[in-house]
DNA sequence: GATGAATGAGGTTTCATTCAT
DNA sequence: AATGAATGAAACCTCATTCAT
């Protein structure tokens, strides 16, 4: 890559973070070309060297937040480890990510509708795979008796990313818990209805 | 009240619920007063012989989904039950309103950032009140020792609204699971890691 | 006339008035026929029962407010006066009417603009005959040699017109004048340059 | 100034001086945003690239209206002259500004009741401090013993104003009298009530 | 007579996007 | 690379007016 294209590159995430930034606070709609231009001091007209549309920027985000999720859960499954472990790795990494990523997986989880259907039909596709990731481990631990077999496991994955995506409602840097115990602690809770117990 | 005034009522109720039906599906800024009028075969000023604005629409759709949510809350804490029961009749009833008024609460969750701060206020000020409702239960069942202690009642509540909130994401109507069912499912699963065993 | 059509005469005259008093305060355009007709307790619908259109509300302010000064001054022309006296009477008898009529004048200097083109045209054609009575008596008080030749009469009444109508912007009941001074002062200060002094 | 923000304050100008001439002759209500811009030869939306609202719109013609009637004014308040002279050049400027730029005044004249609240406080400000000018002469004028001290010198003020101001209403290009012709008239009419005569 | 309900016609404003420079 | 200028398209909202009851 040229010293141009890597620049190029650069801004391009610089105005998708601030995008994202201004998508998670007001939402998409309220949010103009001109204010993410003002935000990174470049006109409205620049932007549009750098991306095609606004729906564009909105797709680069909701795209990095998955491949972000994806890479990371991607590395856990990979890994040899029960399934009981590998779950709880699973979701203290999604809480993980989320905080660490704050505004770009809100943007994902909050402004998805705004998509135009092909580059919705692009996320689902990463998102499917990505929820496929729980609900394998879910029913490798059934069958490897180290989990409840009376939850079926879509439920249970419906579940665990109904608790965890909510924190975009809730969580602030300033709050009591550390980034860690947030993800200890939602680990604990929602495996402990499906964990067998002798 | 008047013939008159009852079917003026009745209009803007079905005005509210075809609303609520189409800002669920595309979104509040991607939903035309036009395209509600032509839904209800309305002229768009008709709509506005009913309602003051577009965002009041949504605001009276928000209002109407937190008052039904607190209406049937308020009727469950006024019974005399065991803490661990009136938890779960809480969860059960959350579940089922979410289920009979899909496109409200959707509307209700989703779309909340888009009230202007005069009706947020009022919003969050009638979410607090039904939250509160589950804080408390959740409080007096740590001291009557039906519950673990070991979790902070707001950490909890806020899993639970995540959990079952979360459904308006994938709710559907042909699904494998009755009404019932899931609002039993739900109750069971979140209820678990809370509840004391001996 | 039958009590009923008396009736109606009546209404129509207050509506007249609360629509001049409003067109007075807002300006025609600001004025709804939602707001004359709150004032009056009535219904938007009702008004619609004794005036044909808005339009003709404001025609309507304009020719009563052009009757009244015209038969106010149709009697003073009547008289025999000579000229300077005669000019004196027509000055005071507008800044009389002005003040007893505030609205109603106020709305006819104010907002004839709003007229449409054959209201206008019925208008100004009384208002010509209204003004003919001003200069013709200066004309007259020209040839009897009571008045100064130096001053061209249609000069002279847009100078007598522009110092009285511009009364409407700064009249006010509670000032410190009484209607009367105002007229003495007005019919000094504006005779004394044309009358001959010896 | 580049010769960019000079091209555009050129068309702002523009803008302004066009949205006069119409707004005097159809009235601010009756004046649309697409007619301002066909007769520039613009589109709509072009407009707002220059003006942030229609309103705003009226108040810039009507602040520099007060500018300009200011500027002048200032200019001969400056000078050393007997307060005769004084307020027979402050009404000739008067009379003169209101020829020259008869669209702008016109506005200011006839449409301040189409300012919203904060606007109109800004004109009434600047036409209060233009309005002093005037009483200042006056009072100065009778202490020195060169104005009758019989007339209030507020209402003096209001005379003259009346008379010059209607101008608006007849005054046109075409007529008979030339700019300082007319000037000289209204000064010497509205001057000899108030001067002493031995 | 009176009015609740309905609507056609239009106006202001916003904004993503383009393009010449 | 960057941007000032321009615009098409659309959305919200208002209101005078009508009409069935």
């Amino acid at each position: 890559m040229s010293f141009r294209e890597e620049r190029a590159a650069q801004r391009r995430q610089a105005i998708l973070k601030t995008a994202a930034d201004i998508f998670r606070e007001k939402g998409y709609h309220d949010t103009t070309i001109e204010e993410i231009a003002k935000e990174l001091k470049f006109t409205k007209a620049s932007i549009y060297y750098y991306i095609p549309s606004k729906e564009d920027l909105l797709f680069e985000c909701n795209d990095m937040a998955m491949n972000l999720l994806l890479k990371r859960a991607e590395a856990i499954v990979a890994e040899e480890l029960p399934p009981d472990v590998k779950l709880r790795e699973l979701i203290k990494q999604h809480v993980e990510t989320l905080i660490d990523e704050l505004s770009l997986i809100t943007v994902l989880l909050q402004q998805e509708y705004a998509l135009n259907e092909e580059h919705r039909q692009l996320i689902y596709a990463k998102r499917d795979r990505y929820e496929k990731f729980f609900t394998d481990v879910l029913e490798k631990g059934v069958q490897a008796g180290v989990f409840e077999e009376a939850w079926d496991p879509k439920m249970v994955k419906l579940i665990i990313f109904g608790a965890v995506n909510w924190m975009f409602h809730w969580y602030s840097k300033s709050g009591p818990l550390k980034k860690h115990e947030i993800a200890e602690l939602f680990a604990d809770y929602l495996l402990k209805p499906v964990i067998k117990t002798k």
